[in-house]
DNA sequence: ATTACGAATGAGAATGATTAGCATTAGCAT
DNA sequence: ATGCTAATGCTAATCATTCTCATTCGTAAT
């Protein structure tokens, strides 16, 4: 299904600033957007859109399942699609790549580490801090 | 050693604030406490200390490797005790207990999967967000 | 005990991310 | 084309945390 099919059985309007900021992440360029990457990046390709409507936006999107909601060290929080593929993250300290990963053995020893202690495990979060090789680091000056 | 000499060594001046966090800390009723926390706890034992001298404490004790920083889900980070042993943590959706657990092959792991993909691990956050059974669940109405 | 000086504190202003309020506008069904 | 409701875009408000700066405290040397 589409953008526009995905909106629709989210019960939310296919407006101009959801389809902006939906295609923008399929775009594809970048995968991990914080609200203010977006807002920029719409404002900078001449599309204007409020930032409080990017956050209302991203946010619906979460609660539709359209995208996840990351908190890595720092402040701000980023959004990715969400294409079903549960993964975890490692982030650069350095230049602030951020690669992906998914580990069975953990997700598994997840689910018994809460369940040995009567929780029943709801999600997690993940993130792995590193320094990628310097042939890799996007890190400069 | 003692509260003193872990300032001393941390080059920060034995101060009354200082002290009255850190036995705050070290008295054990409760091991995760925000600055807000902390803030009030003090308040409510008739010691005046003002809050952005909380948070610089607790902060500088981070640094000086007294205490570690936590960002559990949601806004405000906490703080707890750091006696040497790294863990990790289970927090309850409903109550907000949390319990700490320690999974070797997790650890294992995590440092794999950084190192096949270049990168030097340095450290990580990993929080297992669930439900407590009823019968543990402090959740009220 | 007194002095002296830099470090620490406290009160409040400032910041930065995110949200709320509200008047105006734009989807969409009729 | 019309009308109703949801959505948008400002701006103002929150909230946690940090910064500023005048005042006070801790400490080491008189
Ligand atoms: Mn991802
Ligand atoms: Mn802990
Ligand atoms: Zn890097
Ligand atoms: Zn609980």
């Amino acid at each position: 299904m589409n953008e526009l099919t995905h909106l629709k059985s989210a019960g939310l309007k296919s407006t101009l600033p959801r389809l902006k900021v939906l295609s923008l992440f399929e775009s594809g360029s970048e995968r991990h957007l914080s609200a203010e990457d977006v807002y920029k990046k719409l404002l900078a390709s001449g599309d204007d859109v409020g930032l409080a409507t990017v956050y209302r936006v991203l946010n619906q999107f979460e609660q539709a399942g359209l995208l996840v909601k990351h908190h890595f060290e720092g402040d701000k929080s980023v959004f990715e699609l969400n294409q079903g593929d549960h993964h975890d993250h490692i982030v650069c300290l350095q230049c602030g790549r951020v690669e992906e990963f998914f580990d069975a053995t953990i997700e598994q020893r997840q689910k018994k580490a809460a369940a040995e202690r009567g929780f029943e495990l709801h999600d997690h979060s993940l993130y792995i801090y590193a320094n990628c090789v310097k042939s890799k680091c996007q890190y400069r000056s």
